[in-house]
This record gives C-alpha cells, structure tokens and sequence, in this order.
DNA sequence: AGTTTCACCTACAGGC
DNA sequence: TGCCTGTA
DNA sequence: GTGAAAC
C-alpha cells in the first residue's frame, strides 16, 4: 500500500533515468487505468513530449511534460517501473509508455485500482490536496489549527488526503502510537503536548521511511526486485499480539473508519 | 458536514 | 488437497 | 487507496 514515502520512493528511483526521455507511443491494456480519457485521448496530449521532471505531491507521482503533466496514482498495487524489455510473461502490466532508445515505463498493477491521468495544470489537483506535510508550511501550528477545528476522529481526519496529503493505513497507525493518541480520539480533544509530539512524529517518521525507501509488506516494490527497508522498524503495525515496543501490552488489532488498525490498547487509551 | 457502506479487483493466508 | 472467508 | 452513494 504506497504512501507518500513509497511514492518518494518510487520518484527517485525512477529521476535519474526518466527526465530526459521523449514518449513514443502509450499502451493500454486495462482501459480502466486511464482515468478520464480514452487511449486515443490521452496518447494526443502526451504524445512526442519529453518528461522534463518527476516529481511527487502526496501520492500522485507526476511526470511533468513540455507541455502538461501526466499524474499516476498506484493505489494499493501499482508499480511504475523503467526497463528496457516489456516481462512479458507479466499478466498484471495494464500499460506502458514506450519511450525513445526502446525504453519502457510500464504500469503494472495486480488489483487494477491504480490511475493514470493527464492534465494541462497542477492547480485542481494541488487545490483538492491538504499541506505536504515535509514542507515548511506544515508546522506544529498548522496541525493543531487543523486538529483545533474539529470533532472527527484523529485517524479518519489523518487519512484524509485534503487534510494532510501522504499519510496512509501504516504510516497513520504509527505516528499515532508515538504520539500516544487513541485513533478515534476527536481532533478538537488532543492536549497541546500531544499535538507537538504528534507534529514531530509525521515528520520523523516519514522522513525516516523515505531513508529506508519505504515499507514492504506484500505489495510495495519499485525497480525491479527491490523492495522498502522500514518494515522492520514499524512498531504497532501489523504487530498484532506483540509486545508494545514502550510498555510491553500486547498490541490489539481493531477497526477504525473501515480500516484496520494497531494500537497498544495502554498507551493509547481514549 | 460528517460518517458509514459499498464498489472497484486479485492474491493469499488461515481455518476447517 | 481443496473450499470458504476475510483482509490487504 | 479512493470515490460515490446513502443515511
């Protein structure tokens, strides 16, 4: 399930051997993918133009072109990978770009939730997100003005990509364990020093799972065969009867907002 | 406005 | 082994 | 992981 540190991930694996590279032709197998334009469509605006950057803006990775920007969205099982050959014993691969020099970025995606879209701007897009929260914009102040205002649920609201754009299902459950939050705690009930740690924690955290290249737990990959590092740091997530790394209860599984999620059921208590 | 439920898909783990 | 259910 | 539809 990528988040935004797989998301980095992903675009710096892919920065260095894609800006540069002028698109040929695009394939789509899974018409699906393609989010709002017909093949035909999307093959017009993108077609001939050379992607000037990679970039990323929560989960979107995009690739900006001379004209417009193409955005993917992997969902919980896209991939976006650079090769030179098409696996083509791969029946989970629902698109490709060719690219010049016989060069393929390919989409290869086994549950088919994932996106590929184009727009002319960023603006909609940039407007429909919340605050990177690794830019200087999203300070302490900024998330306790967020949590200030409302009676919703710490983890839903933390979820919720116009709120904050990037966090996810692990991310979500461990920033809110270091911080010793209950997740369906109301934002607006969350002390002022809870608020800090909390801050800090989003911070940490992602910059330490962008270090390790993100978390694998089944799905997540990026170039190939590689894989992310920071599963063996998760400290709740998918730790379900385990000690809790800080008073050793046993770590409880339950579900909030539809999703499951881990907690220590002392540390985190409503 | 906020919350809940469901749909979108495939693979895999666990129970029997 | 194989089916059914639940979950990512 | 996300968006639409329904309370």
């Amino acid at each position: 399930m990528p988040e935004l540190p797989e998301v980095e991930t992903v675009v710096r694996s892919l920065q260095p051997i894609v800006t540069g590279c002028r698109i040929q032709d695009f394939t789509c197998l899974w018409p699906r993918t393609l989010d709002d334009f017909s093949t035909t469509d999307f093959i017009n605006h993108i077609k001939a133009q050379t992607i000037r950057a990679i970039h990323r803006r929560g989960k979107y990775i995009l690739l900006d072109l001379d004209s417009g920007h193409i955005l993917v969205h992997l969902r919980m099982t896209g991939k976006l990978i650079f090769s030179a050959v098409l696996p083509s014993q791969n029946p989970h691969i629902r698109a490709w770009f060719t690219l010049e020099g016989e060069q393929y970025l390919y989409f290869e995606d086994t549950r088919k939730f994932g996106r590929i879209t184009f727009r002319s701007s960023l603006g909609e897009l940039d407007s429909k997100l919340g605050p990177e929260p690794l830019s200087d914009k999203f300070t302490p102040e900024l998330l306790a003005d967020i949590l200030a205002g409302t009676s919703r649920q710490i983890k839903p609201l933390l979820l919720d990509q116009s709120v904050i754009a990037g966090l996810g299902n692990i991310y979500c459950d461990e920033v809110l364990w270091h911080a010793a939050i209950n997740p369906r705690a109301p934002g607006a009930g969350i002390s002022v020093r809870k608020v800090a740690v909390l801050h800090s924690a989003i911070v940490t955290i992602l910059t330490e799972a962008i270090e390790f290249q993100g978390t694998t737990i089944r799905d997540f990959g990026f170039q190939g065969e590689r894989t992310g590092n920071y599963s063996s740091r998760l400290q709740v997530f998918g730790r379900t009867g385990q000690p809790c790394p800080r008073c050793n209860t046993a770590i409880v599984k339950l579900t909030v907002a539809q999703r499951g999620t881990h907690i220590c059921p002392h540390c985190q208590k409503m």
